[in-house]
This record gives structure tokens, C-alpha cells and sequence, in this order.
DNA sequence: AAGTTTTTGAGGTACGCACCTCAAAATGAG
DNA sequence: CTCATTTTGAGGTGCGTACCTCAAAAACTT
């Protein structure tokens, strides 16, 4: 039989007030009391049930999804997947809302993040940027009392247990390496675009895609990245010149998320010869691009796992647990039309 | 606020109790009142509180994962990730154990499997080759209250609530694709390799395989299936036999998931000339194979969400639940020394 | 030593449901 | 109609924990 709470007392040799008080981090416990409590607990080996105690809490989680204002398709997907989780996890007192920010004035967005309340919210999975203003806003939140986690684009800290998401060098690199074993012995050079260069997302894909062909494949010469800053017309123009002042182009790499205008300029600037293609993020158009073979490979983050793996990790922290690490991994996919 | 069995029980118009028989399939209640109940369910929008019934149930769940007493690197990657779930789960009251069977003596693993009681498990994850022996046992244990779900390799039956695994047609064909395209303009013949081709998982890894192949690039042959039978100096033998049958061999594909002796062997006998190989699995050595370049790709199927995605079916069927598509669903993985 | 503050104990209620008993009511059979 | 049978209701207990109150005990302070 799982030892109890009452047992745990017992062998603690303390009343089940103290063991709440020690077990949920209340005040008003001397350090040698605490001590003696966390001594039974690892000798009769007790382990709380979790059942249980969100029964008895009576107020699941709230857990908020802060992600930016506008976005593309990328970001459709993703708040699809909130909301699927939101209903499935109802049944398990998990409830999940959506807050949007202004991602292009930081400033706005530090102060809406201020606003969330840990009346309202247990943990926040936050999709930004870094900026200071969003960094000093998270600090503060977890002064508060709220978990948080970023998503998909990380937060400065490197801790695994505050980010869920790809690495993305790892992504460039893998990108790098089916492109160049796409290419073969073909020779020419690699057209790399991205929506800006400032976020580190890109920043690290592009390395570790340099990363692999530089060194590997001297063969293939990858251009410096082009920045289409989120503009659709931009981005033509951008391909454009790319294409008239070199003439080997072989392949493009695109490493931002959205990735639809992209394919179609340069299927239609490309002539004749044939353009190894891969991008980004598994979306209607992009999961229709490869089928069409319009699109080599897709380099992608599933969404659901991201989102679950969010809640699951906010779930834990608020109750100090540690994750299932192997579970919470985001992988890097390559996916092939073969293998939606 | 969610409604709770009383709301229902007034929603209805009947007592607790009654709730409770319909809730939980007890006998004793007429028709007109099952029907009843469940109309309240449905405009009230009740749902049982998971957590409380598990609580109160104070009988988690005791769940078997039958595996083959014998078995290569890949079954002990999904034991270890079986009992690492084991651990993990142990706080939300699931309990897992391993049920070892005898794969060649399908009679003898009928009778294991026929003396797996009900009040010993709540549902059984099998993986074995599908025999009738071995389907007449799962249905038997169907009736006899133990829900079931078959992993990695089908049972019959393409219910998508009842196998968690690869699509391995999707697999084949993703294979086929990866070779043709990293064998580029080079022509040859193509090794496929097997443990035996009785067994459907490989039937269908060759399926999907020849049907990218075949209509797609005609310069490169697949050759008819070898068949090792489990035997490490059988696959010597016969890898030997083709090579010198063939010399115009470009391609391994190692269907089965002991791939380690066959990537050694094609690697001493292929000479200088270079050799695309493509195998299943990830297990210490085909990683290491990987990394090491004497591996192009890897097909993957997660172990550790195969369990616990065999887990959370078991669990949705025992609560008649559905299960949420999405999660449950098993990718077909590719990896590249960048992405592991 | 007396007073003040901190720490601890005893006891209770609640969460939502499962599972039990026994009696009352409704239904069906003859 | 009566009697047997089936169906339903009322009520209770317990699961393991959270959270609350109030008094008692222990630890410090001066």
C-alpha cells in the first residue's frame, strides 16, 4: 500500500498540519522540523498523490497562452492546438486561455504581461521575442507566483525546464544536410531567407546550417541570409535581385515561418532548372507545397506536442515536480511527402 | 462551474444512486430511465470528474505490455521506456508491468495470455506477430473485461483505437523516397533486407517501398527481399551472395530492426565504392552507425510515446473515453546524424 | 520569571465520485 | 386484487489531500 499523508505523519512523528504545512511550502516551520519531515519522506518513501490533491485543490490549473497579435499561418496552427488541448483537458481541470500581445512594441507587451494577475493565471507559456522589456516582465510574473515557460522561441535562459521548443541549430544543421545530400554533386549556390535576422531563431538555424555545408560541401556556397521583414511584396523583390545577380542558384532555404509567398516567387523565377526547396513549420500551404513537390523538405516542430508538453511543464513546476524529460523533447522532424 | 453528479441527478429527475448505476453499468435500471439519464447528460453537458473517480475508484489502473521473450536492441529500448513510464506514472496511480512471451510457439503464448485475469489487469498492450492463436486469445480477453491494443505490429483489425504504431506502408514509401533522392542521378540495384517476410510489418515496409521506387526512378532496381530469419551468420552469408551476385549494388535497405550486423557487414563487403543504406529503428548501435556515416538515414518510431500512448488508449477505453487523435497518432520519423 | 512570539497539534470540512445497504415504490404476473 | 419481482431512493462511508481555525506547547526576549 502508497504510503499516506497519516503515515507520513506517523514517521515523521509530527501531526498532518505540519505535514501540510511542509508538503505545500507554508510558513511557520522551524528548518529542523522541515528536515526531519523530508527525512520520512525519502525513508518510507512517500509520494503524493496527485490525484487526490487536485481533487481536494478544487481548482485545476489556469493556464494562459501568450502569444503575438498577428501572425502567420505558423501561429494558426498552434492556437489550433490550444484550443483541442483546452477541450480535451477540461475533464482534467486544465483550463487554458489565449493572451495576445503587441509583438512589435515591447513596451505594450511588457505591460499587458504585467496585467495578468496569479488570481487568473497559474502559468503562462509565452511565444515572443526576447527583448529586455518582455524578460524583466516574466521576472517579475514569477515573482508573483506564476509559473512560466517560453515557447518556441527561447528566453535567453538555457534551462530546459523553462523552454519548450526545437533547437533550432540543430534545425539549420539538419536543413544544411538534406539539402546538400538533395543536391548531390550539383555545384552552385544556396539562396537563405529569413524574416529578420535580430530573432535568435533564425540567428541559430543559419549557424548551424553553415554549420554542416561549409565545412562538408565547398561545392555549395550559401549567400548571406536575405530579410524579407514579414512583407509579402518584399519578399519578391528580395528574390528577385537574388536571382538576377546570380545565375547557379540551386537552392533555397527558408527559414522563417512563413514560407508560402516564398515558394511560389521563386517556383516561378527559377526557369527551368530544378531548385532544391526546404522551409520551415508544417502548415496547410506548406504540407500542400510538398505534396506538389513544389517543396524538397519540411523541417518541423509539432505543435501539439509543444503545446501539451507547455502545459505538462507549467503543470509540474507548479507543483514541484520535475518533468519526464524524454517526453517534454521536442523533435526535430524532417518531414517528406511520404511521411505526413 | 462544471456540473457534478447531483446537478445531474436533478437534471434527470432520479436519485444519485440511479446516476451512478447508469454512470457506471450497473444492472437494475429500466431502459426509460437509461435513456433518461442520458438525455440530461447530454443538454446539462455533464462530464465525470476523472480525478474524483479515480480517487474514489482507489484502484488506478494495472496495465500489461506483452512483449517477446526474445528480441533484439530495439525491444530493450521500448522496455526501458516502459519501466521509465512505469516510475513516472506511479503518482497518478498506473501501474505497469511486463508480460514476456513466447513469439515462436504461438500455441504457448495463447495459454500465457489466456490465464492474464481481469483482476490482475484493466487492459494489455501486445506486440507480437499477428497468428490466429494469438487473435483468438486477444479476443477472448476482450470478453473477458480486459481491454487491449496491439503495438509496433498490427493486429488485423485497422481500428485506429486499437493499434498504436507506425502506418509502416507510410514508412516503406519514406525509405524509398529518401534513397532515390540521396542516390540522386546514380543508377544501380537495391538491397532489401528482412528478417522474414511473414511477419506484416515487413510485407508493408516493401509495399510502400517498390511503390515510390518502381514508378518514379526507373535507373534504380530493388532487389527481391533477403531474409535473414534472426540469424546474425545467415545474414552474412546472405548479404555476401548478393554482392557477388550484383555488382551494381547502390542501395541497402534493412527493413527488420536488427540492423546492426547487416550495416557491419555491407560495410566491409561493399569495397570502395559507395553504398546508401537506410534502416529502422533507433537503438544504441544504429545511432552509433549514424553518426559514424556508415547509416544515411534512420526510420524512427518513438518507443517512448508508442508507451505511453499504449497507456493512455488503455486507459481512454477502460473510462469509455475517446482518445484524442492528434496525440495519439505515431510518426514516421527520419533521422540524420543533425536531428537525433 | 514573565511576557511575547513562533511553532505545533487536534480537529474539522470539503472536493466529486464509487460503492454499499436497506427500505420504499413501481411494475408485472397470476 | 394480491403477491412476487424489479426498480428506485435515501442515506451513508471512504478515497487522500487541501485548507481552515483555535488552542496548546515550545522557543525566544527582556
Amino acid at each position: 500500500m502508497r504510503p499516506t499523508t497519516k503515515d507520513l505523519a506517523k514517521a515523521a512523528g509530527v501531526s498532518l498540519a505540519t505535514i501540510d504545512r511542509v508538503l505545500n511550502g507554508r510558513s511557520g516551520v522551524r528548518q529542523k522540523t522541515i528536515d526531519a519531515v523530508n527525512e520520512a519522506i525519502a525513508r518510507i518513501g512517500f509520494e503524493r498523490n496527485q490525484v487526490a490533491a487536485t481533487l481536494a485543490r478544487q481548482k485545476g490549473y489556469r493556464f494562459g497562452f501568450v502569444v503575438p497579435r498577428s501572425g502567420d499561418e505558423f501561429l494558426d496552427v498552434i492556437l489550433k492546438h490550444i484550443s483541442e488541448f483546452d477541450q480535451a483537458s477540461r475533464a482534467e481541470m486544465i483550463q487554458t486561455k489565449i493572451v495576445r500581445i503587441d509583438e512589435h512594441d515591447p513596451h505594450r507587451a511588457a505591460k499587458t504581461l504585467s496585467r495578468l494577475s496569479a488570481d487568473d493565471y497559474d502559468g503562462i507559456a509565452i511565444m515572443a521575442p526576447e527583448t529586455p522589456q518582455i524578460r524583466d516582465a516574466l521576472h517579475r510574473m514569477r515573482e508573483r507566483g506564476i509559473e512560466t515557460v517560453a515557447i518556441i522561441s527561447n528566453q535567453q535562459e538555457e534551462d530546459s525546464q523553462s523552454f519548450v521548443g526545437i533547437d533550432n541549430v540543430a534545425a539549420g544543421a539538419t536543413a544544411g544536410r538534406l539539402m546538400a545530400r538533395f543536391l548531390g554533386n550539383v555545384s552552385g549556390s544556396i539562396l537563405v531567407l529569413a524574416e529578420t535576422m535580430q530573432a535568435r531563431d533564425s540567428l541559430e538555424r543559419r549557424l548551424g546550417f553553415d554549420r554542416v555545408l561549409t565545412p562538408n560541401y565547398p561545392h555549395l556556397h550559401a549567400l548571406p541570409t536575405l530579410e524579407t521583414h514579414g512583407y509579402q511584396e518584399r519578399t519578391g523583390v528580395v528574390l528577385k535581385n537574388a536571382f538576377a545577380a546570380h545565375d547557379d542558384i540551386v537552392g533555397l532555404y527558408i527559414m522563417g515561418s512563413e514560407a508560402r509567398v516564398a515558394i511560389d516567387f521563386a517556383q516561378q523565377l527559377r526557369g527551368g532548372s530544378k531548385l532544391i526547396t526546404i522551409a520551415h513549420e508544417r502548415t496547410p500551404s506548406t504540407e500542400q507545397a510538398l505534396r506538389d513537390n513544389r517543396l524538397d523538405a519540411l523541417i518541423n516542430q509539432d505543435p501539439g506536442h509543444i503545446v501539451r508538453s507547455a502545459v505538462r511543464t507549467l503543470r509540474a513546476k507548479c507543483e514541484n515536480r520535475e518533468t519526464l524529460a524524454s517526453q517534454e523533447r521536442i523533435r526535430v522532424e524532417i518531414l517528406l511527402a511520404e511521411n505526413l
